[in-house]
Formats: C-alpha cells, structure tokens, sequence
DNA sequence: CAAGTGGGTAGGAAACGGCT
DNA sequence: AGCCGTTTCCTACCCACTTG
C-alpha cells in the first residue's frame, strides 16, 4: 500500500491530533465566540501551523484536509469555515506569513509610530508581529485575496498598510492589486524636490501614480479631452479612487480671471491631507514642454487667487497618453512650480461603422517606425 | 521510451446566504 | 444595496503509473 492510501481517521496519530484540534476550537469559543475577526486570525493562524506541520512529520497525504474538514464540521455544524477550501487557505495562511520575519514588518508607515504601538510580548509560542497587525485590521476575506493574488513579501506589506490606512473593501482591495497599485504608486515623474519642502515632497510624491488607469472610461474613437472629462466626472466615484485618499472635488473648468483675460481648469481639487490646491490638466496625446510652461501660469493664478495663508503651494497634475521619460525630467527642472506628469489609460472602442476597416495612415506609419532597424 | 491516463492539488469565477 | 464569509464548480497542472 502507498502512503497516500491509509485512511488518516484510521490512524491513532491522527485521532490523537483530531482531539487536539477540538479542544483548541472549544477553547477558542469559549475565549471570544470565533465571530470576533482577531481572535479568528489567531486561530487560523494556530490551526495553519498545526495542518502545516502536521503534514510535513507524517506521510498521510493531503487528504488528511479533507477528512479533517469532515470531521470538524460534524463535530461543530455550528461553525463554519472547516470546508475544504478554506482549510487550504488557512494551510497556506500560516506557510506564507511565517515566512515574515518581525523587523520586515515594521516598514515605515507615514510616520514611524507603528513600533510603538505594540508592547513587548514573551517571544516564543506568540503569533509574529504581522498576524496582530493583520489581527487587529484585516477581516479574514482580505486575506485570501492577498494569499491567492500576492507573492511577494514588500508587495504584501505595502497592501496591508494600504488597506488599513483607506479603510478598503475586499472588492476594492481586489481592485488594486489587479490594477498593480504597488508598482504605480509615487511612480509619477515630478519636481517635487526641488519645488517642495520635506515632508510635503515626500508625501505630494507618494500621492502620485504612474500610469493611472482610467479603464472604467469607454471612449469611442474620435474622442477628444472634453469627452474623457465628462466621462470622468460621470465617474466620479472611481475617479476619486483611482487618484488615491485625499482628493476632494472642486471644481470643472474652473474659472479664473487673470488681467483682461479668461482662463477655465480642466479638473480642480483641493488634497486634504497635503493642504494644498491640486489642478488636474488632461492631455489626450504626448506629453510636450509647453503643457508644462501653461500649467505653470496656471499654478500661478490659483496660487495667488486661490489659495489662502494656511494653504500649502498649489500642485500640477498633467495627465497625458505618452511621455518621454528624459524630455520630462528635462521640461519640469526649469519649471519653478511644484508639478508631476503621469501617462493614463482608458479603453478604447471602435464606432460600429469602422470596425474592419483599413488602418489609418498614422497607424501605418506608426507600424513602419517600428519596423526601422533602430537599436533597442 | 514516449504517450496516455487518472488521482490529487491549487486557484479563479461566480453564486449563495447572512448581515447591516 | 453593499459587504463579507463561504461554498460550488470549473480548469490547469503535476506526478506516478501504465500501456503501446
């Protein structure tokens, strides 16, 4: 007989652990009723170390989970979670987060207040540093989508803290980690240092995106920057997600009179946590220098039309379809107001009529470029 | 030896049901 | 209506073993 083929409830090893298992369940009711999100943690985390284990010193064969599963829900119908699948992730729970090590988790969150706040506990036989952050903030959802989406340990981090500090719902969470937030984030190309005082840099920095994905817009070819505008602020909602905490709507083609003329912003916000006026300039082709030379003047304006004593200086967000990564550095060091440059995506779609029709002359000889044999 | 076969693991999508 | 925890179903893949 192989291994695999002994019926785990058959063994003593086995009913001896089953029994263990119960009476951790039992004591775990008893300490806080299972419903409370921290103590379920702990418990998974306690029962994932004990299936991990488990598996590894004897050679019953995974379908220990599933005999297991069956035992503890009859033994506790009341209960839920023993199903096969999340016995599976409860495994996986404990393999991967005991992987972290306790100085890798305290990574600096906007201040570095996080190691205060935890006590010392006795060291050995207590969950790590991680399992009570997560403990103490992440329902048990979360978790799953961050085991079955994220592998790496700073990436995980970085969506731990993400969610704890924006308050994200599991679909949302789902979202971003789809959408790659955590190699987008602070990405944008800026100024910020030499235009900004440290922290304000730092923060204005990471408030930044590159690219940000505007996939909920569906454009329909000849579209122009009033059209995604308007789709934008019809989508508000995702909008404002997708820019990221603390921009507050002001204003559309916001108008401000300078001397003798009229001058209209694209999108107007204020950042609540930068204190500052955010104008927001759409460009639906390359980034070129002058985009950056009108911004400026507009900084200007609001900053002196707008902006109060108690405000910070007004930031520039121009959001074009493609940029040259030198170019922009180039264009934004000689520009003397605080502003960043970030490519966007949207979804395209074709007009019913055009479909299957021949490519334009700009699409040939965007083809034809591609095919010069230039250096990489 | 190579291709086929079947058991088993793992993950994704979607639905369900409870809760507010 | 939205959120959350869980389950169900489906699919991909791995591995050992068999069969031509």
């Amino acid at each position: 007989m192989k291994p695999t083929d002994i019926q785990p409830n058959a063994t003593p090893e086995y009913t001896h652990w089953l029994q263990e298992i119960k009476a951790k369940i039992k004591q775990a009711q008893v300490r806080a009723a299972l419903a409370a999100s921290r103590e379920l943690i702990l418990f998974y985390w306690d029962l994932g170390k004990s299936i991990s284990k488990t598996l590894q010193e004897n050679t019953w064969g995974n379908k220990v989970i599933d005999q297991l599963s069956k035992d503890l829900a009859s033994e506790f119908p009341a209960i839920k979670g023993f199903s096969r699948r999340n016995l599976y992730y409860v495994k996986k729970f404990y393999e991967f987060f005991s992987s972290f090590s306790d100085s890798e988790v305290i990574v600096p969150r906007d201040g570095a207040q996080l190691e205060n706040d935890i006590e010392p506990q006795p060291k050995e036989q207590m969950a790590p540093l991680i399992i009570n952050l997560i403990g103490s903030h992440l329902p048990w959802s979360h978790i799953k989508i961050i085991l079955d989406k994220v592998k790496d340990h700073r990436e995980t981090l970085f969506y731990i803290h993400e969610t704890i500090e924006n308050g994200w719902s599991r679909d949302t969470l789902a979202l971003q980690i789809k959408s790659n937030l955590y190699s987008r984030q602070g990405m944008a190309i800026t100024n910020f240092k030499t235009t900004l005082p440290e922290p304000q840099s730092d923060l204005a920095q990471q408030s930044m995106k590159d690219p940000y994905c505007f996939d909920f817009l569906t454009l329909t070819t000849p579209y122009n920057e009033r059209d995604i505008e308007n789709q934008l602020i019809s989508h508000i909602t995702k909008f404002l997600l997708e820019l990221g905490k603390g921009f507050a709507f002001v204003g559309r083609q916001y108008h401000l009179e300078v001397g003798e003329s009229d001058y209209y912003l694209d999108l107007l916000f204020y950042h609540i946590k930068l204190k500052c006026y955010v104008v927001v300039e759409l460009k639906n082709t390359k980034f070129i220098p002058e985009y950056a030379g009108k911004l400026n003047f507009y900084l200007s304006a609001v900053d002196s039309l707008l902006k109060s004593e108690a405000d910070n200086p007004t930031i520039g967000i121009l959001l074009c379809r493609d940029k040259n990564k030198i170019e922009t550095e180039f264009a934004l060091r000689d520009i003397n107001k605080p502003m960043g440059v970030s490519e966007f995506t949207l979804t395209e779609t074709l007009p019913e009529n055009l479909k299957g029709s021949l490519p334009t002359i700009e699409e040939i000889e965007s083809d034809l470029q591609g095919l010069e044999p230039e250096s990489e």
